[in-house]
DNA sequence: TGTACATCAGTGAACGCGCGTTCACTGATGTAC
DNA sequence: TGTACATCAGTGAACGCGCGTTCACTGATGTAC
């Protein structure tokens, strides 16, 4: 699981752009992307800086910057920050999907699939925390994002269907989302807490916590 | 409870200066605070602030401003800006502890009363949404703030004397640092989850989940 | 193959903004004689 | 009781900063004839 989400992250990551191409800033930006390949670099830049600095430190200018380009240019692929800064989002909501995927994937389902999702979502969550801080703050109720629905509901969907394959058989719909919700909320708050610094960022820790949920019946 | 949490946040967010203060805020600033007073209306101005906005977006000309007073006047009473802040900081978590001691007793102790103190945590978040984020963002790691220890770390401490009284007579130190942290995982994800409008900020689901808490043995 | 032209992703200068903090100051308060 | 003086919590002007965004522009690219 380790392994799958270092390559995850990496794909979130991945840098298209050599060193070289960074020492040869000198050349104007036009020569340096080919067409439409900006709006890719400066979401790369984006999500780098997220490692660097929280959501709310990281600006227009400072992304552009780091692209090699000047400020303005962002808006040819943007129309304006918040737009730039719900593309990180859209990243960082894939990479949440596609770990627990993976995750449930590699642990073979049922609750030990279950678990392992909710380990890989801790996981995430400590290894890009701007990013994961960022997500989180899309609320449903900002619909000028996306039409009437979070990012993070798309991951809430999976979870509902993944606690379905952890309860007993018999398991009401209302029981299912209330597990879905407990589980969530626990897995949550033991990333938050960790990111925060009040607890020991402990992979047992993590195993541990993230297999002890409350499952009703 | 709810009118207990009620009276607890008037105590928070208690206004001493009248409407009619306000009004004369003509009159010079040293007739209108006694000596000492200010340092106390600042802090309460920095707290109905921190009602409508974010720890971030919190401004300490806007908190002078709204005391009726020059900016500079507030390095009379604090060395700089995060000073300012962590008085703020201070008070929730003053009222954190209050609360969950309150909660506690007035459910009569026992798991009842340990259930009560979760449900109070997450009410108290959701009443003071930017105290309760910025009280979190002061890690132990920062120990500028103080000496060796976090704020929160004091409410800790009490959580891990409660959580005993809702665990088996024999359990272990391990045993109960791991339901304590558990407990709180649980519960500080609820509130997050609900803060950040990704679950309904549902009575009954406060209480509900805040009463699941895995215990091992 | 060469020329004229439209397109449009880039540019740098400029805008207004509010911020945290510094500075030299002022004027009310309280104490010493 | 009156006067001289120290204290110190306030003041407003000023600083430099980086920000998001606008504007008119330029110059490479690709197409039509």
């Amino acid at each position: 699981l380790t392994v799958s989400l270092a390559t995850r992250l990496d794909d979130v990551y991945s840098d298209n752009m050599s060193a070289d191409d960074n020492s040869v800033n000198i050349e104007n930006a036009k020569a340096r992307y080919h067409h439409g390949d900006l709006r890719e670099a400066l979401i790369e830049e984006g999500l780098k800086l997220l490692a660097e600095r929280s959501a709310d430190d990281l600006s227009l200018r400072e992304v552009a910057r780091r692209a090699g380009v000047s400020a303005t240019a962002v808006y040819r692929h943007f129309p304006d920050k918040q737009a730039m800064l719900f593309a990180l989002c859209e990243r960082g909501a894939r990479a949440l999907g596609e770990m627990q995927r993976a995750a449930m994937e590699a642990a073979g389902g049922g609750k030990a699939g279950f678990d392992a999702t909710g380990q890989a979502y801790v996981r995430l969550a400590l290894a890009t925390p701007s990013l994961f801080r960022l997500l989180m703050s899309v609320k449903p109720s900002q619909g000028h994002f996306t039409p009437d629905d979070t990012l993070v509901s798309e991951a809430m969907r999976d979870l509902r269907r993944n606690v379905a394959l952890a309860l007993p058989e018999g398991a009401s719909e209302t029981q299912r989302t209330h597990a879905a919700i407990h589980a969530w909320s626990l897995v949550h708050g033991l990333a938050m807490l960790m990111l925060d610094g009040q607890i020991p960022a402990d992979e047992a820790l993590i195993d541990s916590i993230a297999s002890e949920v409350f499952l009703p019946g």
